[in-house]
DNA sequence: GTAGAATATTTAATTCTTTAGATGATCTTA
DNA sequence: TAAGATCATCTAAAGAATTAAATATTCTAC
């Protein structure tokens, strides 16, 4: 009757998983003291531990014991997660047409020349790999 | 002390939406009927009405009354939202990166030859837009 | 050894999302 | 006019996401 644990990560798992592609392992505190400097979220020790410890029971980090203390890892790779996002709202919102995805994303982003450029040249490239 | 409700539609309401770009102003007897052959998705009547008023509350729909019924029509474009989850996973996930997003939607999705000469194509016509 | 610092665990409160039963109102038709 | 169909409203249940207080444990410094 409710809604399903969802494959991706939330909002805050999101912040919290970028904090520690950053730079990992790291204890509790540590994690604490960035989300709330990078990502201005100040949150409570003890809601930092819950969400750890659900991102743990969700396979999202690797835990493991130091001392008294608990460091983290990510288990799940940033492509994979930034992919699993992008393949998810690519399914959902534009019907699996990446090119409907790509025109949105020209259309709506504020993109200067040297983006553009950038762009072109990633399409090259991958045209180019196509033909081997 | 929770999550704040989103700006965007969730993964229900974004169904929902579809059906009704798709076609509007609908009942919702048909949205219901469209729910469950098109998204594969049965709900009771009462579960639909109960998303068409919250979604109604949220200024994601226009309600009117026709006879004894309600009709439901879209107040959001489907570019607006689109637009809306795009930007939303581009500053969360790639950090505003548009060539970051478009790397990786190369990387991931599995594109035929065809839609890469369309996605030049789009850029062409962004640069050539960008020159006036 | 005792006070305090640093940890983790337990518990729970709040809001959102999804689902739907129970009930009531109104229209149609036999 | 009474039964059934059709529609809305009210109510609520249960899981998910977010936040954190209270409590217990263990280490460290005096």
């Amino acid at each position: 009757m409710a809604r399903p644990e969802s494959e991706h990560p939330t909002e805050l798992e999101l912040e919290i998983l970028k904090v520690l592609w950053d730079e990992s392992p790291l204890p509790v505190r540590e994690v604490r003291a960035r989300l709330e400097t990078e990502a201005d979220r100040p949150l409570a020790h003890s809601s930092v531990i819950t969400m750890l410890n659900i991102m743990h029971r969700k396979g999202f980090l690797r835990r493991r014991k130091d001392g008294k203390a608990f460091l983290f890892t990510p288990k799940v790779k940033k492509e994979s997660v930034s992919g699993g996002m992008m393949g998810d709202l690519l399914s959902r919102v534009f019907d699996g047409s990446p090119s409907a995805m790509m025109l949105n994303l020209l259309e709506t982003a504020d993109i200067d020349a040297d983006e553009l450029a950038e762009l072109r040249k990633l399409i090259n490239r991958k045209a180019k790999e196509r033909q081997s």
